[in-house]
DNA sequence: AGCGTTTAATTGCATATGCAATTAGAGAGG
DNA sequence: CCTCTCTAATTGCATATGCAATTAAACGCT
């Protein structure tokens, strides 16, 4: 832990001390200044750095720990966790690791790529003033030999330049961009589409099947990362996820 | 707050004292022993009761209040506070709530109704070994007119018995059920479907037009509440969520 | 170098204390 | 009866203290 990095918690005076704390270091994880793996100083140098006692910065750090932000652990210290790769139902996820929990082996195919100008549906999929440079590409998975789903994707080179080099022959799209970005805010919608010809044709299913479609549209600080519709053959998919009455189970 | 209520506090004797508190209550508003707006018993009593200090048993409550199962106010007290009713995408939620939220006049018509033993098609729903007594309910949600989902419910009597006097003309049998039902566990699953000629008609579809499926299955303590299928229609609808890495924003 | 032992850094937990903020309800006054 | 004031019950917050548990790293021994 630099100086520089204990220097950024910053307090705002605004609510319980130990929210003060506790926020300020969300922030810091959450604005990426603090990335996963990063050491969090102890609850010591904090107190000193803060003119805080050390039960009220325990207070928050347990609070961050407590909503997944970080991990502590004795002697050890506290870092800033990773954030999970795949929450429940409709949260960020990996397709192998999907294929793969189903016991299925898993394959994938780039069936088109194009990179340069977003032409203009993408422009208006992230709301831009403007034609950007971006990766556009087609992807199909696989389990088993089936066709699992069709992937197609938008990466926005100006936040993500690195996906030019990328050819994603070996791991999906989504995959590269979870280890290779950063995002602060997706949005994700689920609906139901009928397959078109061409669509059909490659899931293996026949024109009009029905399909879920998921679309999800990722930000880092305001600036997009990417787009990405998935489509899953109706019949052959569902997501399942569990609750209880005060919340997810 | 009643003596039996306050004994009702049981330690395990597992893991930190203050967890230990929370557990506690946390079980005995799970499982409905205390329902929404009973008085928990004040920090003080829980002190004595327990033999902790009150740190800790402030440690434990405000914790409860953080994941939202009870509420607290100076003075006042602590009282169980009523499971939210709706989450957000994927949650428990209310049909009228969601037309309304839309800027829709809502409305809705009883279909159909067969009160008496399952079918073999609900039996195996609720994965139990005998024919039980249900309600059987169709009923179509309106949006200013237009059809906007259709729902097929069924309703455990044993668990529910107030169900078989309820005529659910003026309010549909989910809303019903978040007042006249405790659950504890639910299960939701989401996939695509082809309407079929009929739930076509009912939804001034084409046959064969694309839906969202939405299934949901409730249970209190093991038992079976409530299962309910509601076909969107796949044009019309899409469920939206936003979300940051840890979790939902 | 390799291996066991000790040390000390760090978090985890519980208690005690004191004061502040909120406000339901009691009491006073009309 | 009504209204205002005051009291006190209850939660909210912060600090100080002490000890326990974990374990990385230093140390010492062969």
């Amino acid at each position: 832990m630099s100086a520089s990095q204990i220097d950024a918690v910053a307090l705002d005076g605004v609510g319980p001390l130990y929210d003060q704390i506790r926020r300020a270091i969300r922030d810091l994880i959450l604005n990426g200044v603090w990335p996963p793996g990063t050491a969090v100083p102890p609850e010591h140098a904090l107190m000193e750095r803060l003119g805080a006692s050390r039960m009220t910065v325990h207070r928050a750090l347990v609070q961050l720990a407590r909503e997944g932000l970080i991990t502590r652990r004795r002697r050890s210290g506290t870092i800033v966790a990773s954030p999970p790769a795949s929450h429940a139902m409709l949260d960020i996820l990996s397709i192998p690791e999907e294929v793969r929990g189903l016991g299925h082996a898993y394959a994938l195919t780039v069936l088109q790529r194009r990179d340069g100008r977003a032409q203009r549906p993408v422009v208006s999929l992230f709301e831009l003033g403007r034609a950007v440079d971006v990766v556009h590409l087609s992807v199909l998975h696989w389990a088993d030999g089936v066709p699992h789903v069709l992937e197609e994707r938008v990466i926005h080179l100006a936040t993500v330049p690195a996906a030019a080099q990328e050819d994603f022959s070996t791991i999906p799209p989504g995959d590269w961009l979870l280890q290779n970005s950063l995002w602060s805010q997706a949005e994700h919608a689920i609906s139901a589409v009928a397959a078109t010809a061409e669509q059909a044709e490659l899931l293996a299913i026949a024109e009009g099947d029905p399909c879920l479609l998921v679309e999800r549209r990722t930000w880092n600080q305001g600036e997009p990362v990417t787009a990405v519709r998935l489509l899953y053959p109706g019949g052959r998919h569902r997501f399942v996820g569990r609750f209880g009455p005060y919340g997810k189970v």
